[in-house]
RNA sequence: GGCCCCGUUGUGUAGUGGCCUAGCACGCCGCCCUCUCAAGGCGGUAGCGCGGGUUCGAAUCCCGUCGGGGCUACCA
C-alpha cells in the first residue's frame, strides 16, 4: 500500500475538524455518492467534528427540486446526519450553491483585479484547432496560455469585435504536490495543468470555482471524493493558495481520494447501471446499517477477520490512512450477505416492525394494521429472521399467512411438481389425521402428522411433509411447516388442506 | 497522444524483507445437521500481472514492462 502521511489531523484539535459531502440534486443518490457520504461522515464522527452538507446545484439543467428532497430523504433513511446544511442552517449559510452567486461573483472580481485570473477571448473553435495541435505534438492539448498577457489594445480590439470572454485561472509555474490521504504524496509538473475557466460568458460561475471557494468560506478542513476528481486537485489547490494569499481563505484542505466503486467489467459504476442507485436497495429492503457495512468494506476494513459492524463501530476506530486506494467493484452477492447479516442480528420485534411497509406495498396489511396481525407479525419474525436476506422476501416467506383466504394460492409450479395424484393423497390423509386434533399447536400437529404419513404411510419425511407444505403455505419453501399451520391457525390450515388434496 | 492513480484467488481484503508450504470474509463445490429453504458445523477450489535486478532470503525494496481506470470541457 502506498506510504499515506501520519499527520491527518495537521495541528488541529481533532473537534475542529469540518468536512462535507456535495451532492448535486439530481435526484436519488448514487451508491458512489453514498460511500463518499459515509465516509466523511465516519471521519467527522470519529474526531467529533462538523459534517456540512452542501448542495451543488450550479448546473441548473440537472437540478430539481424534487431532487434536492430524494437526497435529504436519501439521507436520512441511512441515517447520514449532518451538523450544517439545508434544513438545519449553519454560520456559513446559505448552502445551497445556487444561493450563493453574488458571492461567487465577488470572488471572481476579486481573483480578476489581483491578476490570479484573467479573461480569455478564445473562441471554442480557436482552443479546439490549438488543442487538436498540441495532441499531435505530443503536448499537454490544454490551455495554451493565448490571452495571459492580452495589452489593453487587444482587449479593446476583441471586444470591437463583438468577442466574448471567460475568466481563466492564471496557474502558477511551480509544480504542485499535496500528501493525499489515502494515496501519499502526488505531484503534478506546472506545464501539465493548464489555465481553467472559472466563469462563463454570461456570468455563471463553474464547478472548478464554486467548489473549491465553498471549501474556503465554510472552512473545511479536510475533503473526502472521488478518485475522479484527483487530477482536478492541484487545479483547485492553487485556487486555493490564491484565496489565502488574499486573506480570502485561512488555509487549504488536506485531501483523501477513494477508490471508485466499480460495476460489472471494469466500468465505473455509473447512474445507468442497475443496482447504482440507492433507491434499488431500499425498495429491495435493504438495511440502512447493512448497505452502509458493505459500502465500507470498498476500501476499508474494520479488522482481518470480521467484515460484519455496526456504524458505531465503524466510527470508533475509522483511520482515513487504512482505506485502500484501489478501486473496487460492487459485489451484489457480498452485499445480501453482509445484510442478511444485520437482518439477523435484529432484535426481537425489531424485525417485525420493518418488515411492514414491505407487506403494506404488496398489499398484504392495511395501513394500520389490526392487532392480530401485529402479533401474527411478532410470532412469525423469529421463523423467517435467519431465511431473509432483505426486507422484501417478507412477502415470498410469510405472505401465505397475512393474505385474505378468498385469494390465497399454490404456485403452480409447485403445484405441479408435488400435488400430483399421490401428493394429494398425502394431502387428504395429513387432513384427516389433523381434523380430529383436540391441541392446535406445534407440537401437536407435528406428532399427528409423522404418525399418520411417515408411520402410517411409510413416508420419509421430505415426501410426507413436502405436499403438506405446498398446500398450507403455496409454496415448497416456507418456514418450519408445524409452526406456520399453528400461526395459520386450524380452520385456514384445514381448509387450505381440503382443497389441496381436491384434483 | 499527454498527465495522474491503481495492480494479492471469481469478489473485497490481510500482508511494510524471514512468523507466507500466502491468512480472513463473500461466492462456488462437497459433507454433516434437517419437514423445505435458510442458519449453523466441517472440508475443498482458487491468487502475489509479467520480466529483470538487490538480498543468505521478496507479495513486500529498485528498474523495466504489461494491464486497468481517471482526467485531458465554457460537466461535475
Amino acid at each position: 500500500m502506498t506510504e499515506t502521511p501520519d499527520d491527518v489531523l495537521g495541528g488541529l484539535e481533532p473537534s475542529q475538524v469540518r468536512l462535507r459531502f456535495p451532492p448535486s440534486p439530481t435526484g436519488s443518490l448514487h451508491v458512489g455518492n453514498v460511500r463518499s457520504a459515509l465516509f466523511n461522515w465516519a471521519f467527522a464522527r470519529h474526531f467529533g467534528g462538523v459534517l456540512v452538507l452542501r448542495i451543488e446545484d450550479t448546473d441548473e439543467a440537472r437540478n430539481t427540486e424534487a431532487g434536492l428532497a430524494s437526497v435529504l430523504d436519501s439521507l436520512r433513511w441511512l441515517e447520514i446526519d449532518w451538523d450544517e446544511g439545508p434544513e438545519v442552517g449553519g454560520p456559513y449559510q446559505p448552502y445551497v450553491q445556487s444561493q450563493r452567486l453574488g458571492l461567487y461573483a465577488g470572488i471572481a472580481a476579486r481573483l480578476r483585479e489581483a491578476s490570479k485570473a484573467y479573461d480569455c477571448y478564445c473562441t471554442q473553435v480557436e482552443l479546439e484547432e490549438r488543442r487538436e495541435v498540441a495532441r499531435r505534438e505530443g503536448r499537454t492539448a490544454g490551455y495554451d496560455g493565448h490571452c495571459r498577457h492580452l495589452t489593453p489594445e487587444q482587449v479593446a480590439a476583441y471586444e470591437t469585435e463583438g468577442r466574448s470572454s471567460v475568466l481563466r485561472f492564471r496557474m502558477p509555474d511551480d509544480e504542485i504536490a499535496f500528501d493525499d490521504l489515502v494515496r501519499g504524496r502526488v505531484t503534478f509538473q506546472a506545464e501539465h495543468v493548464p489555465d481553467f475557466v472559472l466563469v462563463r460568458p454570461n456570468g455563471h460561475p463553474l464547478y472548478t470555482l464554486v467548489n473549491p471557494v465553498d471549501d474556503a468560506l465554510m472552512k473545511i478542513t479536510h475533503v473526502l471524493r472521488g478518485e475522479d476528481l484527483l487530477s482536478s486537485t492541484p487545479r483547485q489547490i492553487a485556487l486555493l493558495d490564491a484565496l489565502v494569499e488574499m486573506g480570502l481563505a485561512d488555509t487549504v484542505p488536506k485531501y483523501g481520494h477513494l477508490p471508485t466503486v466499480l460495476g460489472e467489467g471494469n466500468k465505473r459504476l455509473s447512474k445507468r447501471d442497475k443496482g447504482s442507485g440507492l433507491s434499488d436497495y431500499i425498495e429491495r429492503g435493504f438495511l440502512p446499517e447493512g448497505l452502509l457495512n458493505y459500502l465500507a468494506l470498498l476500501g476499508w476494513g474494520i479488522a482481518d477477520d470480521r467484515d460484519v459492524f455496526s456504524m458505531a463501530e465503524m466510527v470508533e476506530v475509522f483511520d482515513i490512512r487504512r482505506v485502500n486506494p484501489n478501486a473496487a467493484r460492487f459485489d451484489l452477492k457480498k452485499c445480501e450477505a453482509i445484510n442478511a447479516a444485520h437482518l439477523r442480528a435484529l432484535p426481537d420485534g425489531e424485525l417485525a416492525a420493518r418488515v411492514v411497509p414491505y407487506l403494506q406495498r404488496a398489499r398484504l396489511l392495511g395501513d394500520e394494521p389490526t392487532d392480530d396481525e401485529q402479533a401474527m407479525l411478532v410470532a412469525v419474525a423469529p421463523l423467517i429472521q435467519e431465511r431473509m436476506t432483505t426486507l422484501g422476501e417478507v412477502v415470498g416467506l410469510a405472505g401465505f399467512l397475512f393474505v385474505p383466504e378468498g385469494d390465497f394460492e399454490v404456485d403452480p409450479d409447485d403445484a405441479a411438481k408435488l400435488l400430483d395424484e399421490s401428493g394429494r393423497r398425502v394431502v387428504q390423509a395429513a387432513y384427516d389425521a389433523l381434523s380430529p386434533l383436540d391441541t392446535w399447536d406445534t407440537a401437536h400437529i407435528e406428532q399427528a402428522l409423522r404418525a399418520a404419513l411417515v408411520d402410517g404411510l411409510g413416508l420419509k419425511p421430505r415426501n410426507a411433509f413436502g405436499p403438506v407444505r405446498v398446500a398450507v403455505t403455496g409454496r415448497r419453501i416456507s418456514p418450519p411447516l408445524f409452526e406456520s399451520m399453528e400461526l395459520l391457525g386450524r380452520d385456514r390450515s384445514l381448509s387450505r388442506l381440503a382443497t389441496g388434496s381436491a384434483p
